[in-house]
DNA sequence: AGCGTATAGGAAGATATCTTCTTATGCAAG
DNA sequence: CTTGCATAAGAAGATATCTTCCTATACGCT
């Protein structure tokens, strides 16, 4: 499932869309298991999205400067009784992304770059 | 299937067995997780015991004073990327016990009580 | 000796992240 | 237009702990 050349892909889209979500509804950032439930219940029911697919998007989406993120205070997660997230939030740069693929403008040479594996 | 009264459970005793093994091995403390793998692989590996019964197990040890716990430290488990272990050590009141246990004498009454649920 | 029930056993799932391995697909090059 | 391959998708499993729910059994009592 190669990437269309200078675009992003349904997951990734919808990844950054998901957490500009999240962010307009007052919650700064977001993790991994929480988009997971969100794309598994609100949207695709059907195409429950596996945590491999999910998590590697992530990752090349962090690898490409559009999201950033940072492990959760481990006394957060101890209070609540549970394991530690790793808290992402969309960058400028990530915004601007999502707008040209909204727009379904090719994204800059840079970013593609580095969400090509490797 | 209820307590023979007086005694450990066979998975108690095997909890704090292991448990001292590892012990005399050279490793003050052990967690639940690595139990499960021992006594999944080493000993029984028919009898598969599941997590629920193991970390229900180590509950009732240690609500009995058998067994003492506390969270790694979070650095540790970051550092090496994985979920926070809780670490286990045999109290001396275990020690006592697992040899009671072993002679088949009965336990005394406060550890009794505080094995029991509720 | 037989029976009721307390309680342990086990299955399953929640919580969270990440890796490995295989499969499929869609892009691109011929 | 067909084919090859790069790469994303997905399944599966590892890591760790803990809860809930149902089942089975053995203990103790009549």
């Amino acid at each position: 499932m190669r990437r269309k050349a200078g675009h992003l892909l349904a997951i990734e889209e919808e990844i950054l869309d998901v957490a500009l979500t999240i962010k307009a509804e007052g919650t700064s950032s977001f993790h991994g298991f929480a988009v997971a439930k969100l794309i598994q219940t609100n949207r695709d029911a059907r195409r429950l999205t596996s945590q491999g697919t999910l998590y590697k998007a992530l990752g090349r989406l962090e690898r490409a400067g559009l999201l950033a993120s940072e492990w959760e205070e481990a006394d957060t997660a101890a209070a609540e009784g549970r394991p530690r997230r790793r808290l992402y939030h969309v960058t400028d740069l990530g915004e601007r992304a999502l707008a040209m693929a909204r727009a379904q403008r090719p994204l800059p040479e840079p970013i593609l770059r580095r969400l090509a594996p490797g």
